[in-house]
RNA sequence: AGUCCGAUGGUGUAACGGUAGCACCACAGUUUUUGGUACUGUUUGUCUAGGUUCGAAUCCUGGUCGGACUACCA
């Protein structure tokens, strides 16, 4: 029996619907945005949790997009969302638009005036939140708030028709002006916008609002468990007053946390902001915290679907370490990728004693899940790293420096004999021996050291660019800080290096593949790359436990 | 001030009145032709005060702390 894992509380309610043969037991679920912006790994969590609780139940999930408010609104933000759910590995069973049903919306709100339950007012918006009242006063009637029946249906045919201007009248529903629930101090349900909408045009100048679309559009796809955020929880009571009221099918309505991560920011608004300030270059900039910008970066879709997993949903609030999102991408890219070597930071190695006319290494593709093998060129000439000599090195340095000894992957093993450097006494050369008889896959040396580098031969050596990306924020929490949250931004979360070495097989790499450079970090080939330039988005590095012994002392 | 949520190691998340477990992070070690991976181990936790009970993270009461709500946004 395989264990089992437990359920969180959604999948309690489930089961428990399911048990009691609620809805008969059927699971209908939705992920619902709204098209005004890019997709963020908090909505991946939404859209794990969605289409996960249709799959795992049997069931269906919908996509919907609330689009009740066309001034926000646009069919491209539609796509960019599509592309995302897609690219996560989901597929909807249908493709629904809160504007399909503006028709019946319309005519719920009719039933709503002719049950007296609902009035035209006049007031401004100023006026109606003047009278709202606040947390600790109750509100005050509209004037308004007595119309007949026929007045309010007439006026609101009137709204529909044209003719009025933008926010001379709203409708609001009939609730109690001293409740405690702000939400249900007689909510506007309807405003007027004479505003051309994405897919419906210039058919309506009026457009229900969130709270009078969202339940009735649930309710119209028999939708069962409507799982929304926490922020959401006061509008459940209106959710399910006016599902009562309409006598419609009973959808109900869950919450869970949102996801917070840590080092980033995840508010549209204040993403926005990076963007159009130019903080970063776009919204798929891949220090961006959106789908498409973790796409462009090289966060594989099954990481981000086992982070969604690994974090879990519950009520509480929440802040993620970016450490776990990290771990779950480099869990995936490490059984995935092939390993390459590139030199990043390049100073030439010398190999005095080496005259071949040039061996041809077989070297192996990916340890964790074998793909086979590729020929890689060596040379009397080679890119090493420049870390990775050291002339004076504490005793736990297993790399070059006079004297010792290294195995160049999947070649020879060398022998550091000393360095060449400028007159301002930088290393421009790095001198070693080697022993022939050390050759990988037939050593007989019987030598045993402990250090192994990655390298490139500089005859054969491509370039590349390579782009290091960092946290975008300095700072946990930029929210929370004092201040504006823009002072956070981490000016180092890019690192352009415009000329690297890579090795030949790489010249075959397309855009949006992803490879381990050996010993630095998993890198993926970005969109800007062209035919006589490739770019490298470093997309997170390796765990580096020498940096960390080195940082300690 | 009111209403509503919530509170378990540094971070997330389990335990549904009966041994506080798992993952990440951190630290130590083993293996390693990546100072990667894998494996092993260690440190660290039930907000608080009462109550119910043979027994409470769990149930009850009070308090404390955190969050949400006063858009013609969603």
């Amino acid at each position: 029996m395989a264990e089992e894992k437990s359920l969180n509380f959604i999948e309690e309610i489930i089961e428990n619907d399911i048990a009691e043969g609620v809805n008969g037991g059927r699971v209908q679920t939705r992920f619902p945005p709204e098209p005004n912006g890019y997709l963020h790994i908090g909505h991946a969590k939404s859209i794990c949790l969605n289409f996960g609780l249709a799959k795992k139940y049997n069931g269906k999930c919908n996509l919907r997009f609330d689009d009740t408010n066309p001034t926000t609104e646009e069919t491209e933000y539609v796509e960019s969302i599509k592309k995302d759910i897609e690219w996560l590995g989901f597929k909807w069973d249908n493709e629904f638009y809160a504007s399909d049903y503006f028709d019946k919306i319309y005519q719920f709100a009719v039933t709503l005036i002719k049950k007296g339950c609902a009035y035209v007012d006049d007031s401004t918006a100023e006026e109606i939140a003047a009278t709202k009242g606040s947390t600790f006063q109750a509100g005050s009637d509209s004037p308004y708030r007595g119309r007949s029946i026929e007045e309010n249906l007439r006026l609101f045919e009137e709204m529909r028709d044209g003719k009025y201007e933008d926010g001379a009248k709203v409708l609001r529903a009939k609730i109690d002006m001293a409740h405690p629930n702000l939400l249900l101090r007689d909510p506007v349900i309807y405003r007027i916008k004479h505003a051309h909408h994405h897919r419906t045009g210039d058919k309506w100048c009026l457009y229900p609002m969130y709270d009078f679309a969202h339940g009735e559009s649930d309710s119209i796809e028999e939708i069962t468990h409507s799982i929304c955020t926490l922020e959401f929880i006061h509008h459940r009571p209106l959710y399910n007053w006016f599902i009562e009221q309409l006598g419609i099918f009973p959808s109900k309505q869950y919450e869970f946390a949102r996801l917070n991560l840590t080092y980033t920011v995840m508010s549209k608004r204040k993403l926005l902001k990076l963007v159009n300030e130019g903080y970063v270059t776009s919204w798929d900039d891949p220090r961006m915290p959106t789908l498409s910008g973790m796409r462009r970066r090289g966060y594989s879709p099954e990481a981000i679907r086992k982070f969604c997993d690994t974090v879990g949903v519950a009520k509480r609030e929440n802040m993620i370490d970016l450490s776990l999102l990290e771990f779950c991408v480099r869990e995936h890219l490490n059984k995935v990728t092939d390993r390459v070597m590139a030199v990043l930071d390049p100073v030439k190695m010398i190999i005095t004693n080496y005259e071949e006319a040039g061996d041809v290494f077989e070297i192996e593709n990916n340890p964790e899940t074998p793909n086979g093998y590729r020929s890689v060129p060596f040379g009397k000439e080679l890119w090493i790293e420049r870390d990775d000599f050291m002339e004076d090195a504490p005793k736990k340095f297993f790399r070059l420096t006079p004297g010792n000894m290294v195995r160049l992957k999947g070649a020879y093993i060398v022998k550091c004999e000393g360095c060449k450097k400028d007159e301002a006494g930088n290393v421009i050369e790095v001198h070693c021996t080697y022993l022939p008889e050390s050759k990988s896959g037939n050593d007989t040396s019987g030598l045993t050291v402990k250090g192994t580098i990655h390298w490139i031969s500089v005859q054969h050596a491509l370039t590349a660019e390579v782009r290091n990306y960092d946290r975008l924020f300095k700072v946990e929490d930029p929210s929370s800080e004092e201040g504006d949250f823009k002072d956070y931004i981490n000016p180092d979360a890019l690192q352009v290096m415009p000329s690297v070495y890579i090795e030949p097989s790489l010249a075959k790499a397309r855009p949006g593949e992803s490879y381990q450079f050996m010993r630095k970090g998993y890198y993926c080939v970005d969109t800007d790359s062209t035919a006589d330039k490739i770019i490298f988005n470093r997309t997170v590095g390796l765990k580096d436990t020498w940096a960390k012994e080195t940082k300690k002392n």
